[in-house]
DNA sequence: TAGATTGTTAATCGATTAACAATC
DNA sequence: TAGATTGTTAATCGATTAACAATC
């Protein structure tokens, strides 16, 4: 199995996104010079990754649509898709359940738990909440292995061991909070502050232009 | 003004929120080993990045938490804060209308837009929505600087357009477009499915353990 | 074949880490 | 002073870029 370097791994999703940009357009093959170009890195860097990415096929004319959105697809895990719970339905959670971003993908939302007991038994864009004493019957059950939180951080934790009790294997981690799982358990942390402070750092250095 | 590498603006922000964490507990001071310890780098990693910040207040027991704290409020722009604008009230829009994530950090929402007549003229969380054609005033008048685009994909390039007229400084933008914009306007971008994706990575590297 | 592009090795660049004298 | 930590220079590491022979 290859082992992807992290920054690579970083570029994966923007040349899946370009790959099916130009698939709709017809075209069979595209060069790493054209990949380069649009994405605003070198061709060098390109080829390097594409020689992560195991074998592909490539040709004088670069290399082919179809195999390399079948590598991507792969090694995303877009293939193969996964079962994911929403822990939490606060507008951040509703807005995460009604999104089609990830379901266009195959990571499928199956499940959402909340404590208000006024919502449990209702159905959310076609998706069933549950209780939180049903996760771990639920994940079972519906085969999930991805677990979102999005409550308030100060029930984060709490939830992250439940959801570790209930034999997750990743947790989608919307809050703040650092969390302490088992071995077992890989969390990715969003967070959209830094990305402001970031914008912020840009707008400050156009100041004394 | 210190030019600040990519790799270290990173760090920035959670270098703040644990300085936050060790305000709270009345500390007055920190090494650059606690904060390695706590943030999993090294020490040398955290003091060639305080050379970054400029001076600061050290000594024999680390550096002073209270001119580190002035320092990166001053860096990140937390200091002088900012006002925003939101475009496109959705289920993202609502839920980062609701959100008290950027407010706490100064940096304040003063205006909704929306092209749903129903809604504009009125309040949430207190503040207005407005119809799109109102943007270029209430920019200048409410001194806004950054605008949000929380619009569907299609839609997110005029609304761009719009507030680059409006002379707006930065965008904001939380849909998956490639946003072409006039060179005094910068662009940062908020996607999540590379988080997921890269979720997706880690727990197929556990699978064959 | 001729032209273009890959695959791969070597060179460069920049970031991280180590080491230690200077400082508090 | 003695102990601890910074500030800074040098060494290491890894990623990006350049170069070019091999391939289509």
């Amino acid at each position: 199995m290859p082992k992807i370097p992290l920054p690579v791994a970083a570029r994966l999703p923007l040349y899946y996104e370009y790959v099916l940009d130009i698939e709709k357009s017809g075209i069979a093959s595209v060069s790493s010079n054209m990949i380069a170009g649009h994405l605003g890195f070198t061709p060098s860097t390109i080829r390097q990754d594409m020689m992560s990415l195991g074998r592909l096929d490539s040709s004088a004319s670069g290399y082919s649509i179809s195999s390399l959105k079948a590598a991507l697809e792969e090694l995303l895990g877009i293939s193969r898709g996964a079962n994911m719970a929403l822990v939490g339905i606060g507008s951040l959670g509703l807005a995460l359940a009604h999104s089609r971003l990830f379901m266009e993908k195959n990571f499928i939302l199956r499940a959402l738990f909340d404590k208000r007991s006024d919502i449990i038994g209702s159905v959310i864009d076609g998706i069933p909440v549950y209780p939180m004493d049903a996760m771990t019957e639920v994940i079972l059950s519906e085969r999930i292995t991805i677990g979102i939180i999005s409550t308030p951080p100060s029930s984060a934790q709490d939830v992250a061991d439940a959801l570790a009790t209930s034999n997750i294997r990743g947790i989608w981690n919307f809050t703040p909070v650092a969390l302490k799982v088992p071995g077992h358990v890989r969390v990715e942390n969003v967070n959209v502050l830094p990305s402001l402070f970031k914008l912020s750092l840009l707008m400050k250095s156009d100041e004394k232009d």
